[in-house]
DNA sequence: TAACCGTGGGC
DNA sequence: TGCCCAAGGTT
């Protein structure tokens, strides 16, 4: 019983090593018969999306103080959800976020489904997130397989094949290896130990549970695996921005749509970005071009903005936009871009708040 | 299927 | 500095 020996190697080292995280239930409680709340366990898996521990933590802390419930996020005011979430990303999850604890309260009594194709049919939780969550808050012996996952296994047994073509194979491993006994610690533990010992680049070893079993540790492969398809470059697009404000101290703002980047979000008025796009200002005024331009890296680009700032007067309409008083307009609502354009306006405008 | 969708930290 | 990476989901 091989695999019944690896899973128990690992969760001992759980049970000494486990992070200590905001939303666990430490391995010892979990003993105890303590269980997780559902509720914090999925809104820390979609805030943990493609995005690092230490991001997350003041997020989760912040959202579980205003929001202690399913109950009350549902309950939010769409801007106010957005604006907590501006600045980590993904803002597609925080629309999803909305629309799924809605319908957790309104079809589901305000309480998660237990089964895998209960959350799995819910907006932003896909095949990796509803596993997580049967198996961290319903204690369910579901196959977990995220990045962290796919690393170890693809070192445990010393898969050379890439990514994504090995996602099917390192599955199987993964599946091999869930014991029926505490799978919602051992999800766990695969994860912390793909975090802390079996790191992408420079993995500690000689500290890891399964260093014996390890067929890539045993080849010298550990920190060449996984393998990855290479990476196709970044095209490098251009745009204009322009941050107006009024004599009374209003800024000019703009909702973006739902559909498509930094969806939802608040933001600046300004061109599409490309190439080389056309622009006009949102308002009638002396604009002024800064000789600095915001830069931003997104997923698949290069961004660079020219940035304009101008004062209007009072009592002129925007052709785009909105203006926010000075009073109601927070920065930390606004998306990192938008923020690195602020903070060049605002020292243009000799602003400080 | 593959493109799209953010951000900050590490090296 | 530029590239890699992180508890993926949607279309």
């Amino acid at each position: 019983m091989r695999y019944f020996a690896e899973a128990e190697s690992l969760l001992a080292w759980y049970d000494t090593h486990a992070r200590d995280l905001p939303w666990r239930i430490s391995p010892a409680a979990r003993a105890a018969g303590a269980h997780p709340d559902p509720y914090r366990i999925w809104l820390s898996e979609v805030m943990l999306q493609q995005t690092t521990v230490a991001a997350v933590k003041s997020y989760f802390l912040r959202f579980t103080t205003l929001w202690p419930t399913v109950a009350d996020l549902a309950a939010a005011e769409d801007a106010q959800v957005m604006g907590e979430w501006a600045g980590l990303g993904y803002y597609a999850r925080a629309r999803n976020l909305l629309k799924c604890a809605r319908v957790v309260v309104r079809d589901h009594g305000g309480r998660f489904p237990d089964t895998l194709d209960g959350l799995r049919a819910l907006p932003g939780i896909g095949p990796y997130t509803a596993a997580a969550i049967a198996a961290i808050a319903h204690d369910q012996p579901h196959v977990v397989v995220d990045g962290n996952v796919e690393r170890v296994m693809a070192r445990l047994y010393d898969i050379h094949t890439p990514l994504p073509t090995a996602k099917r194979a390192l599955t199987e491993a993964a599946a091999r290896l869930t014991p029926r006994l505490r799978p919602g610690d051992y999800a766990q533990a695969v994860m912390d130990l793909g975090a802390t010992i079996c790191t992408p680049k420079s993995p500690a070893c000689g500290l890891c549970p399964w260093r014996a079993p390890c067929a890539a540790r045993a080849a010298g492969t550990a920190q060449h695996l996984p393998r990855k398809l290479p990476k196709t470059p970044k095209p490098v697009r251009h745009g204009h921005a322009y941050v107006a404000r009024r004599a009374d101290g209003a800024w000019l703002l703009e909702r973006r749509p739902d559909s498509g980047l930094l969806g939802g979000m608040l933001g600046w008025p300004g061109s599409d970005w490309g190439e080389s796009p056309l622009h006009t200002p949102p308002i009638a005024a002396d604009w002024q071009q800064l000789e600095a331009e915001a830069r931003h890296t997104f997923t698949h680009f290069h961004l660079r903005l020219t940035v304009h700032v101008a004062f209007v007067p009072d009592g002129v309409p925007p052709e785009r936009g909105m203006f926010l008083s000075d009073a109601a307009f927070r920065p930390t609502e606004l998306p990192t871009l938008m923020r690195k354009v602020f903070d060049l306006a605002r020292a243009a405008l000799n602003y400080t708040p």
